[in-house]
DNA sequence: ATGAAAGCGCTAACAG
DNA sequence: CTGTTAGCGCTTTCAT
């Protein structure tokens, strides 16, 4: 065969196909169709059976139209790779459910696309967005219009935010290696050289407060990315004896790096992640982090964005900006 | 103000709303959204400008409607808590938006809720099902109707099924751990006493071609369970010398405590897990494991589900029914 | 460049 | 118990 057969894709059975089958109005396929009382069992059962055989489903359209839509909403995730994101997806979904929403997912972790990308697909599907949209709030949140955006971890303030207080956070971290008697501390900061995340404009400044000299180095986020760093950074400051990461993951890379340099942890190098994922105990030895429960964050932005779409919450108000805070959990590292 | 003002959620705007408040027709409203041609650029932008104060979104079950349906297909997923779901997820989620589809997800982990009950909360939305269904598999098929269901790692045949070969899977594991010199093996599979898994049965299956006893354990499909599940069988069989793993993440489980008991892996026994997801490199030692590409499963769904939904492949054919297979990655556990 | 008419597939409200 | 009548809000013709 050189010309490929093109098999018009069979249009959709409608709902007067199926009554025309059944030798019946399109009402009663509606009452038959919706479990809808109104019905004799046995013209019921017949429709249906004739629904079945015709393939007929009716249109999402359609219904959402006449009924008014129930809620969607649009779920943003950079990079569900990272076991930090899945977590908070999932506490996401799970409240979403339980409030009768559907949640549509994007994870624009991958390829050449970015946040603002995510939220242009995701705009014409949904009725709000939840997402890590860092840069592209604003773009995000104006692209929405009247939908509510509810942006996590990122300064810009759309209807809600969800902030996480980095100063207290790197307080906990950094007084705890001090009270250690860790004498060489480091950060080690997701993104590259020069410039800092808010978590590492924090831990910058907390050591500033305390008068002592951190050691600031940078990787991408991900476990190997950070075994190098490490690698790298040990070259430099041999009596590292303390180190903070910017998340659990490039924690992890950063245990094997000492490990496979020899160093002893906590002994020799303590070291502190952030993020409280499970992988943490899992790890060798089990991971000190500064915790934050995705089930609670996931909960405050479904709570907000409920609000927000309610009319309860006023976006952009204070009450539609929340501020959550990290526990440090003491395991093995530190 | 002692009662709060309701202010009734303003009914949305529509379109027509917008064409009063502009003194033109919907027509030129609809041109003006979409950016169609043959509208004067000053109108558009008047237009655009009202929608926004307006407040005014398309809405998506009319456009949906006239426009005929773009794809929507319902990921169901059964715990977003284990690592290799998400990245499973992430796949079928890169692919989907590749083709312009979205996807709706569900997350059946909690709660008491089932395979199948996350297929009848997506049933109303979408036009096709990927999911880990397992004994819900066939209801749920037969909830869709006609459209297709891509059920993955279960016995039953929906419009489309994706399995893993076990026995090859379990072939390479046993057979490496044989060649190691393992004389008594213990295989943990995830579930209750008394009741295999097809990993298990598969596992079974080989041990039994092989020749050698071999030693099954049960515990829930989690990294702590499985810790006290090795706790237990280390009692039982000090000599043991050999684990393969349900799955990595309860390897991870076996490895601590392993060393929680002083064996070393994997002079004193050996570890190999199954999935191949990155936890296994972060662990210590790092994890051998039966390594599956998490990519190429995404991407056979959603290239299946494709072909499914155009009419290329049968419902049901032996097109439709795809055998994927595991590596052996050797690492250091094993 | 703009407007008028028609209709997508469904369900709610009312008849019969 | 079943059928008829009206739209839901939008985009397509087709006119002007």
């Amino acid at each position: 065969m050189t010309s490929t057969s093109r098999i018009p894709r069979a249009k959709r059975a409608t709902i007067l196909d199926v009554a025309a089958a059944a030798g019946v109005s399109r009402q009663t396929v509606t009452r038959a169709m919706n479990d809808m009382p109104g019905i004799r069992q046995e013209t019921r059962e017949r429709v249906q059976e004739l629904a079945r055989e015709l393939g007929y489903t009716p249109s999402r359209y359609a219904r959402g139209l006449v009924q008014g839509a129930h809620t969607s909403v649009g779920l943003a995730i950079p990079d569900l790779t990272n076991p930090y994101f899945p977590a908070f997806a999932s506490s996401v979904v799970e409240m979403a459910t339980q409030r009768g929403w559907n949640v549509v997912m994007d994870d624009f972790g991958h390829g050449s696309s970015s946040a603002l990308d995510a939220v242009a697909r995701l705009a014409p599907q949904v009725d709000a967005v939840i997402g890590y949209l860092g840069p592209d709030s604003e773009a995000a949140q104006a692209m929405l219009g009247r939908r509510p955006a509810v942006v996590l971890d990122h300064p810009y303030m759309a209807a809600g935010r969800i902030s996480f207080d980095y100063p207290h956070a790197a307080r906990l971290a950094l007084d705890h290696l001090l009270s250690r008697g860790c004498r060489e501390i480091a950060y080690l900061d997701s993104g590259t050289k020069g410039s800092l995340t808010a978590r590492g404009a924090a831990v910058v400044g907390v050591a500033a407060d305390r008068g002592i000299g951190l050691i600031v180095a940078h990787s991408a986020e991900a476990a190997q990315p950070s075994r190098d760093a490490v690698q790298d950074l040990l070259s430099r400051h041999p009596r590292l004896d303390g180190l903070l990461a910017f998340n659990d993951l490039m924690a992890a890379g950063v245990l094997k790096a000492l490990a496979g340099n020899g160093r002893s942890v906590p002994d020799d190098c303590a070291v502190i992640g952030m993020d409280g994922i499970p992988l943490g105990e899992l790890v060798t030895p089990a991971l000190t982090t500064l915790s934050m429960n995705l089930r609670d964050v996931g909960r405050a932005a479904v709570d907000l964005l409920e609000g927000l779409l309610s009319g309860t919450i006023v976006p952009g108000s204070p009450e539609a900006d929340l501020t959550l805070r990290h526990d440090l959990v003491l395991r093995q590292s530190a």
